[in-house]
DNA sequence: AAATCCCCCAACCGCAGACAT
DNA sequence: CATGTCTGCGGTTGGGGGATT
């Protein structure tokens, strides 16, 4: 038997050790900080993955399933720290709503987040609800498993019936979590199955704004329809059950609002109708299949950021915006040129005090945020309310931003078409729609959309040319028509091992969750104007982040000195 | 001050799928 | 094809600690 450090420690006064068959006693409980070490130690020279003979190589006296459980929740890189966000809370129970009780998955779409952790939130919101007697989901929220009932699919662990009953009695005498087993996926709602069907939303006053989630994943899966929202009181609730219970006195806050001079040019009146299929969750694999190469520009998926909405934006009003012309013709390009010298505008782990305070933009759907300052929220950093999200609204959430480089020729030209779609699939091309329903309700617009082609940052070029202080969005005209992306070849298995495999990892990568720093980087704050397409830099960090040991090891002074990345997309294979 | 409640968190367990032999 | 192993996932447990009674 190999002792690690010496003895093995009792931990917990619980079982602590068990046989692995071989005559080893296996050690149980909490790890220590020099098992840490050696496991991580072990991890980094030779990889995650045969966690079994981490006992046989290191000594280390735990399970390979210990040790990978271990690895995962607490010491693999970018693992993200704190209490959820309220953006987070918010996004984890869209996704519970859409998938149930998939808690790796759900993590896929949470960067730095374990399943674990999910797990652990929702169940002990759960727990909370019940005792509460408040529904689990807020009204704005349908599950999906009552939207489309699969009387037929089961929990895989048909021997969990309490929780079974949790689940079902707090969903609202709905069938079970949907958790189809045949199926990793949400039963997507066909892509064609009416593709002229479209959703609206309805807002009478501020207070009743919460209701609105226009942008957000899943809410519009279905309309509600009128039974269900008055089913539902609309009144939000004084404290969020959406809340942290240890956030109370900064309830979760709707993740779509409206100024107050919105609402009031709007006569307090505000519809939305978005004539186009209801927006599904995940992206399909296909051009997921290839992990990007850290070498090359590690953008992966403007989806991800799309459905990522869960950083903190800036305390300041941070609205130093990349500006597009709504009204661009055929493949004008917008500049964004950072108009504050003290933010990289693609720097990792901005420090948010740094974040400009100049302009703010005229916007119609200025995500209006609160700075709320909780003592337990992550590292002390505001937490905000909700902002609106950017999903795709198209089926195929497709990973535009896949590096390509990993694809063959034949899978390049294979894909060409499929990429150029998927760009329509995107956050911006989201937020071009969007912004058309929005504005006006101009629902007239022709239906040739506009296509945003972009280049990756060449950020590696970082050498303060005035010229490189840019990222350029352009826009085509496309017919909508090709908006559609087909899932034919689409493999689910490849899908589901694809998104299991790569999204947080590369979410990871692409967004340095380091909780050293304690700073969030990617605090999103998105702008729709009728005339102005705007992003947050924020959001666009998130997008082309920079090099992250060049961006670690910038100065201030440097940071000061206009850094400069080029985030033109021109260059982005598979792009245009 | 003690008891209780509750939340958070870490870790374990069993199961099932993927894969190799 | 059967079996074994590895891995991942979801459910559950139990301790620590803060808040409340």
């Amino acid at each position: 038997m190999i002792m690690y450090g010496g003895e093995i420690e009792k931990a917990g006064g619980s079982a602590n050790h068990m046989s692995n068959g071989g005559g080893v006693v296996l050690k149980k409980g909490p790890w220590t900080a020099a098992e840490d070490e050696i496991l991580s130690v072990y991890v980094r020279e030779n990889g995650e993955g045969n966690w079994n003979a981490v006992q046989k190589n290191t000594g280390l006296v735990r399970c390979g399933k210990s040790c990978r459980l271990r690895w995962a929740n607490h010491l693999r890189p970018n693992l993200r720290k704190g209490s959820f966000t309220g953006d987070e809370e918010r996004l984890i129970i869209q996704l519970h709503a859409q998938l149930g009780n998939k808690w790796a998955r759900m993590a896929a779409q949470l960067p730095g987040r374990t399943d674990n952790e999910i797990k652990n939130y929702w169940n002990t919101r759960l727990k909370r609800l019940q005792r509460q007697g408040l529904p689990l989901y807020p009204p704005d929220i349908i599950p999906n498993h009552q939207l489309h009932p699969h009387p037929h699919h089961h929990q895989q662990n048909h021997h969990h019936q309490q929780h079974q009953h949790q689940q079902m009695y707090f969903q609202q005498q709905s069938s079970q979590p949907n958790t189809p087993s045949s199926s990793p996926l949400p039963s997507p709602t066909p892509i064609n199955a009416n593709p002229s069907s479209s959703f609206t939303f309805h807002s009478t006053n501020a207070s009743t704004a919460y209701l609105l989630h226009p942008l957000s994943p899943h809410t519009p899966t279905t309309p509600q329809t009128p039974s269900q929202l008055s089913s539902t009181p609309p009144p939000p609730p004084l404290s969020s059950p959406l809340s942290s219970p240890r956030n109370n006195q900064y309830p979760t806050l709707p993740l779509f609002t409206f100024p107050s001079s919105q609402i009031n040019n709007n006569n307090n009146n505000t519809n939305f109708t978005f004539p186009r299929p209801p927006p599904l969750l995940q992206p399909p694999s296909s051009l997921l299949a290839k992990r990007y190469n850290n070498s090359n520009t590690p953008l992966n998926c403007i989806n991800r950021v799309s459905t990522a909405p869960f950083s903190p934006v800036s305390r300041d009003s941070y609205t130093s915006f990349l500006t597009l012309p709504y009204s661009s013709p055929t493949a004008q390009t917008a500049t964004y040129h950072n108009t504050n010298n003290n933010y990289s505008s693609f720097s990792l782990n901005p420090s948010p005090s740094s974040y400009p305070t100049t302009t703010s933009s005229p916007s119609f759907l200025h995500s209006q945020y609160t700075p709320n300052y909780s003592s337990t929220s992550f590292h002390n950093n505001p937490v905000y309310s909700m902002k609106q999200e950017f999903p795709s609204n198209q089926i195929p959430q497709i990973g535009v931003f896949n590096n390509v480089n990993n694809f063959t020729d034949n899978e390049k030209q294979n894909n060409t078409n499929l990429h150029r779609r998927s760009i329509s699939c995107s956050l911006l091309e989201d937020v071009l729609v969007e912004a058309e329903a929005l504005a006006g309700g101009d629902g007239d617009r022709p239906s040739k959309r506009r296509q945003l082609t972009a280049s990756p940052p060449n950020h590696h070029n970082n050498n303060n040319n005035d010229n490189d202080n840019f990222f350029s969005v352009s826009f085509e005209q496309y017919d909508s028509s090709e908006n559609i992306c087909s899932l034919q070849d689409l493999k689910p298995k490849e899908e589901e091992s694809l998104q299991m495999n790569t999204m947080q990892d590369d979410i990871a990568k692409l967004l340095d969750w380091g909780s050293d720093s304690g700073e969030i980087s990617n605090g999103q704050s998105s702008v729709l104007t009728d005339d102005n397409l705007v992003l947050d830099v924020h959001q666009l960090n998130s997008l082309f982040p920079a090099d992250s040991t060049a961006a670690e090891t910038r100065t201030n002074d440097e940071q000061n000195n206009n850094d400069k990345i080029n985030c033109s997309w021109d260059n982005l294979h598979g792009v245009s």
